[in-house]
DNA sequence: CACGGATCCTGATGGC
DNA sequence: TGCCATCAGGATCCGT
């Protein structure tokens, strides 16, 4: 369901809430990706001291440890301050409940690829297996040219694929890759080593901008995305090319057309964007 | 070490 | 209406 800004927008809606709350209940459901790798009672009287993000992980600081929450495909987090929600008793696919003194914060998520994971700091083996080889964050001013396209210099698989694995850059979903090379006129099957230095950057601003959008815009292209105060599912941004297979190019009128790539489905315009 | 494919799981959708 | 195949926002693991 998340790409970057569906998670930060998630955060968001959330972290000043939820800060300096003491974690007084955690309730496990199915199983996630991973296991929680701590005894979920033990979680029960830590403070809560923040939310960060990473990616598409959200890093929620205890004042003991910290919590790794990813929400997968098909995750998303709800949190009540009043008790409204929090006497409501778990729908099929709320797996995961963290009850604080500011309320619930639940993980509903359907397909289960998501997960809670427990690491007793960032630097720990647990955390850095997640996190450690993640590549910069696209807006927070650390995704310079330079590195960029050096970067790309090394690889040889195709531009769409390489953004989608977050080795270089996070963040980047299969939305959102689609999108940004729509904007940089760059076909998704180009192999990154061949992008020269000025498609680099215009690839790079291409991502910085569908990005910073999205979240500005508070939600996405996704149908059912909803923050975690419930507030729901507004197609505020229109996709210039995902899921328009078939349908007139936004800029000149061509269809678009569908490919998969990595066994996802890409999306381009083959007359905007060049080899 | 980078690449391509298989894989985890459930629900929605479309064709017949 | 029922059944079956296909597809879906992610990321890891494995063989090459």
């Amino acid at each position: 369901m998340p790409e970057l800004p569906e998670v930060e927008v998630t955060r968001l809606s959330f972290a000043d809430r939820i800060a300096n709350a003491h974690i007084s209940d955690v309730r496990v459901g199915k199983p996630l990706r991973w296991p929680l790798g701590v005894m979920p009672t033990s979680l029960i009287g830590r403070k809560v001291l923040g939310v960060r993000r990473r990616g598409k992980y959200l890093l929620m600081d205890l004042n003991q440890g910290l919590l790794l929450w990813h929400l997968g495909m098909s995750g998303s987090l709800s949190f009540s301050s009043d008790g409204a929600i929090a006497n409501m008793s778990p729908k099929p696919h709320d797996h995961f409940d963290l009850q604080t003194t500011h309320g619930l914060l639940r993980l509903n998520d359907p397909r289960r690829f998501g997960a809670v994971v427990y690491a007793d700091s960032e630097a720990s083996a647990s955390a850095q297996k997640l996190l450690g080889h993640l590549g910069v964050e696209p807006l927070a001013g650390q995704f310079d040219l330079d590195t960029f396209h050096k970067n790309l210099k090394q690889r040889s698989a195709a531009i769409k694929q390489v953004l989608l694995a977050g080795d270089i850059v996070v963040g980047v979903g299969n939305i959102y890759a689609s999108e940004a090379l729509f904007l940089a006129r760059i076909r998704p099957t180009v192999r990154a080593n061949r992008i020269s230095r000025l498609r680099a950057e215009k690839l790079r601003l291409a991502v910085i901008d569908v990005l910073a959008h999205a979240v500005a815009k508070g939600g996405s292209t996704l149908r059912d995305f909803s923050n975690a105060e419930g507030q729901s599912g507004y197609f505020q941004l229109e996709a210039n090319v995902y899921d328009r297979a078939g349908l007139p190019c936004r800029q000149c009128g061509h269809l678009i057309k569908r490919l998969v790539q990595g066994q996802r489905a890409t999306y381009f315009c083959p007359v905007c964007q060049k080899p």
